[in-house]
DNA sequence: CGCTTATTGTACCGCCTGGTACTTAATTAG
DNA sequence: CTAATTAAGTACCAGGCGGTACAATAAGCG
C-alpha cells in the first residue's frame, strides 16, 4: 500500500504519496551532497507542497529519518541478513568488498552509501536523524562483530585480533570505501585498496 | 609582516590583518563543519567588516583558498619534509601515524586534517578551492610515492606493490583517520586502526 | 442540500546567506 | 589648506532557507 494504513472514512482522500516522496527523498540524498539539498527542492522533485510534506514528516529531521530508515530497509537489510547467514566467511567478506566498492543508487554518478555519508554529516544532522545514525552504527558494530565470532568459531577466520576490534576496522574500511566512491574515485581502484586494507583478516 | 607587502605612500593606512582573518578562518573552518561556517561569522569572529574581508580575498573562494594554501605552508609542509628527508621508514610512518591520529588546531575538539576534510566537501567549494585541493592532493601523493620508492631503494620497504599503490594506500588511511577524528572517535582507536591498516606495507 | 471532517496548496513569515553601493575617515602631495 | 588617494564600515540588495496561517477543495453523513 503506498498510502496511509487506515482510511478515515471521511473528509478529503488523500492523494499524497508518502512512498514517492521517500523515494525521491532518498535517491536525491543519496547521489547529491545531503547539506545542499533543500526541503524546497525536495518538494519540487517530488511534486508536494512544503505543507504537505510538513504534515506527513513534521520537519527536515523526520524525513531525513524516515529516509535514512528506508534506506536500511532497502538497502543495508540485505546485507546483514547475509552476514547473518551461514555464507561462508570468505564469500561473505567478497560479497561485503563488491557491495561497498560500487554502492550507488542508479546509472548516475555513485555515490556510496547514504548511511555513511549521513553519519559524515552528522553535526548538522536533526536530533531525530542523529539519533537514529547511532542506532544503525551500533547495529552495525554488533552485526559484524557476531559474524566475526561466528566465523571464529567455524575456523574460517585465524586472525589473532579480538572481535570487537575487527568489528571496528571492518566498518572503518568500508566507511573509508564509501567515502572514496562517494568522492569520485575509480571505484576499481576503491576495490583494490579494500582488498588490501582487509586482508589481514584473515 | 602581518600587512600587506608593499605600502603605498598615500591613502588612508591599512589597518586590516591579514594574517588574523586567516588564523580565525582556518580555526574556524578546522575545527567546526566547513559548510555551516558562513562569510558573516568569520566577520564576526575576525572583527572585519564585510566589504573589507571581500576587498582583501575577492570572495568566499578566495578566503577558502588562502585558507588551504596557509595550512598547507603551516601544517603540511613540515610533515612533507620529513617525508622527503632521509628518516628511516619505519620512524617516517609511525610519525605519520600519530600525526594522522591527532591532528587538531588547539585544545578544542579535535578535527582530523583541514585538507582532508575539504576533500570530503569537495562538491560545494569554489573553483578557486577546489584546484588547489586537486593540487594539494596530486602534491601528496607525488611526495608517498617518491617516499615509497626511496625507501625501496634503501631496502626499508620490502612490501610486493607498485609505488603508485603504495601511494594510493596510504593517503587512503590517513583520510579515513582524519574522518574518524574528525567524527569524534577515540584517537586510540584510530591509531590502532590506522597501525593495523598500513601493517600491510612492510 | 448543508455540515463536518480531512487534505490540499497559495502565499506568506522571519532569518540568514553571499555580495555590493556608497559615505566617511585617514593619510600624503602640492 | 585643499585636493587626491586609499581604506574603512554602514546599510542595503536579491535570493534561498525552514516553517506556517489560512482559505479552498473534496469526500461522507444527516
Amino acid at each position: 500500500m503506498s498510502l496511509d494504513s487506515i482510511k478515515p472514512s471521511r473528509g478529503r482522500p488523500k492523494t499524497l504519496d508518502r512512498d514517492h516522496i521517500l523515494d525521491v527523498a532518498m535517491n536525491s540524498y543519496w547521489k547529491e551532497n545531503i547539506a545542499n539539498l533543500s526541503l524546497n527542492e525536495i518538494c519540487r522533485r517530488s511534486g508536494v507542497s512544503k505543507p504537505g510534506l510538513y504534515r506527513e514528516f513534521s520537519n527536515e529531521d523526520g524525513l531525513m529519518k524516515a529516509v535514512l530508515i528506508r534506506y536500511q530497509e532497502q538497502v543495508l537489510g540485505p546485507v546483514q541478513q547475509m552476514l547473518n547467514s551461514d555464507v561462508p566467511f570468505r564469500e561473505a567478506l567478497d560479497n561485503l568488498i563488491s557491495f561497498a566498492a560500487s554502492v550507488s543508487c542508479h546509472d548516475e554518478s555513485p555515490n556510496g552509501c547514504l548511511f555513511i555519508k549521513m553519519r559524515e554529516s552528522r553535526t548538522h544532522l536533526g536530533e531525530a536523524t542523529r539519533a537514529q545514525v547511532d542506532f544503525l552504527e551500533e547495529q552495525g558494530l554488533v552485526t559484524f562483530q557476531k559474524w566475526v565470532e561466528r566465523s571464529k568459531a567455524k575456523g574460517e577466520f585465524s586472525a589473532e585480533m579480538s572481535s570487537e576490534f575487527a568489528a571496528t576496522y571492518i566498518d572503518a574500511q568500508l566507511s573509508n570505501a564509501s567515502s572514496q566512491v562517494a568522492r569520485g574515485e575509480d571505484p576499481q581502484m576503491v576495490q583494490k585498496i579494500l582488498v588490501a586494507a582487509l586482508s589481514i583478516l584473515k
